[in-house]
DNA sequence: TTGAAAGCGCTACCAG
DNA sequence: CTGGTAGCGCTTTCAA
């Protein structure tokens, strides 16, 4: 790089290689000034016909593209998104994405997706990096317990939408589903099907973990039931090689005497493994026990035994995600923060249908 | 906006708050030159050990981090890696999102995931965005069909590697499974466990898709059966919607006859779809129809009928992916296109499990 | 309708 | 070891 500058570009010029182009180039090709070429590609109306025809053309011709990093630079603004989730293969955060990425990208916002990997300091290490790049908003599933990196985030002016977790002591946005709501639906559920024992295999320590242990047991209170702590098995890091734990889960529970006839588990793949684990040990279900998970996830009707679940509606909590990062990205003034609390919804299918049953919604739509 | 620019910044420093922090504001508290920040923040060795200390120490305290677009500009480099995928929520891709994002993560690059939802189109301006932002290298399982696009990318210098679909007529960087291997690998497997009439649910016309169809009727070939061209359903996106697009797909082989005793899926959802429409038809699986997908996903081994599949090793492909990227972003000289071809592995489950089996290679391992 | 001047925050280069 | 000068590619403001 000892060549001196001009020497380098004008060989741009000529052998159309080596640098890219740049609006000066274009300027120059036509005798305007970069202003002229920036209004075009901005569409300012500030611009003659012939110019703009002129300019269109002759970046058309050179597949010219404006570097977004400078322009940033001006603006402030990067039109990109941050997302950090735990785990993008497990499907719930993989939909969220989906959604998330379609609904801004209508609005020319790009999405840079991250993963944690449920691991705290690999969580802040994520977004120390996104909120140097300057995104101009992040959309985070936590896995942390406190609040002081979001009050390091809102320090730095970069608006956040929680996902899926809160956390006590956090006024912010977000969008989540009702997780006692979940816990009580599920649980009402297998009582309803007749199960007098019935057991939890709760996920972590974040809100959706706490609040449904809390909708479980308000739901066993509620219809007269105990509260027995030997049924309420811990996963510590719930949304991770989750099969793996649930069989584990359901060994324990296995062990218990009396045997639980009933499992809420905190989530499909949990639910999955547990159910699976069971089968291999011969015991039937539902009719010995019956399980319900959560997520509702796509596979759920073609598994062996159909498996009951919790819809999270994943798909809209994206696109509320994305209203209300769009809606503070378009606001001049800082808006108040918003929560959206999503209703769940009760899926049946075989894992719970028991002879016992009474008060069952009606049943998932067969298969296809 | 009409603040005085020296003004505004006076209140920053004042208020903590408003515009945030530049190397310029730290230079002035510690009364050093910007560059000297710059140079410790970048490990710089030429700086003395009580300044760095200094330095760090304020950096620290305003939990400083330098604008990563600013430093692009000038240095030319965004250490963004952009991958295009036709559905993160398809598990194949979402694991090479992962094991991607892994690797790259430990050398300081940061993912940027786009969607195309299997259309050109999409999948052009998508790219464009990225060409845009100018980020370092490109990974692409690209869903086009013709070459001019990634002519183009090489035009602006941007490195770039294909992965999971080759397009003819185009020499670069490519990472993906053996298909023809795979074709092969599945329909000689059917045969094994004497299927005599085997079917093909086959992909869209993306390398994959053709080149699993040759691998299968190669394979028909060479154990001299017949290629009957009514047995081979083409269903377009193969990748989108897929379970649906099986069980209309199994719906028309059943209405031939003689029915197909054996049937090689595209994949494993599509797999799915058309079991479970056979299922429901009251047919046996494996005993009337042997299924084999493609995938390997990891509920196959949960499913109601476990799915024989082939692995794809998608954790590798991403894998691979970085090593390429890495190399040619460490490397100051163009390097030669490189192609990283996996093998194939066939996985036996019960969906291919008949009486009359011969040859058939060790079980996959219980499930749990 | 057009463009000159100034500057976004940072780093490369080289002189001291 | 330290820092001044120059400039990355673009937009903003305002004058012509």
């Amino acid at each position: 790089m000892s060549i001196p500058k001009f020497y380098v570009r004008g060989l741009v010029f000529y052998t159309d290689s080596f640098m890219s182009t740049r609006m000066k180039d274009i300027a120059r090709d036509l005798g305007v000034s970069v202003i002229t070429i920036s209004k075009v590609l901005r569409n300012h109306p500030d611009v003659g016909d012939e110019t703009r025809e002129r300019v269109l053309a002759r970046v058309k011709e050179l597949d010219y593209r404006p570097n977004l990093a400078a322009r940033s630079l001006v603006t402030g603004r990067t039109y990109l998104v941050g997302l950090v989730v735990p785990d993008l293969l497990h499907p719930f955060f993989a939909e969220i994405a989906r959604s998330l990425s379609e609904a801004l990208r209508t609005s020319g916002y790009y999405l840079i997706v991250s993963s944690s990997d449920e691991d705290p300091d690999l969580e802040e290490q994520e977004i120390n990096q996104l909120l140097a790049r300057r995104l101009d908003t992040l959309i985070i599933a936590s896995c942390r317990s406190t609040v002081e990196l979001f009050f390091r985030i809102e320090k730095q002016k970069t608006p956040y939408v929680l996902i899926d977790r809160t956390l006590p002591g956090l006024s912010a946005n977000f969008v989540g589903v009702d997780d006692e709501g979940v816990g009580m639906l599920a649980t009402k559920h297998l009582i309803d099907v007749g199960c007098k024992r019935i057991a939890h295999i709760r996920g972590p320590e974040t809100s959706p973990g706490i609040r449904r242990v809390e909708g479980y047991k308000r739901a066993l209170t509620q219809s007269g039931l105990k509260v027995i702590e030997d049924y309420i098995i811990t996963e510590p890091k719930g949304d991770v090689e989750t099969r793996q734990r649930g069989a584990e889960a359901m060994r324990q529970l296995l062990n218990l005497k009396p045997r639980p006839d009933g499992i809420f588990c905190f989530n499909d793949p949990m639910a999955m493994g547990a159910m699976n684990y069971a089968l291999d040990q011969g015991i039937r279900i539902p009719e010995e026990i019956a399980i319900i998970g959560c997520g509702n996830l796509h596979y759920d009707d073609a598994l062996s035994v159909p498996l009951s679940s919790i819809n999270q509606h994943s798909r809209r909590i994206g696109q509320e995600a994305a209203r209300i990062a769009l809606g503070i990205l378009n606001s001049k003034i800082a808006l108040k923060p918003e929560s959206v609390i999503i209703q769940p919804e009760l899926i049946v299918r075989r894992s719970t249908q028991r002879a016992r049953t009474k008060n069952v919604p009606s049943r998932a739509k067969p298969r296809l």
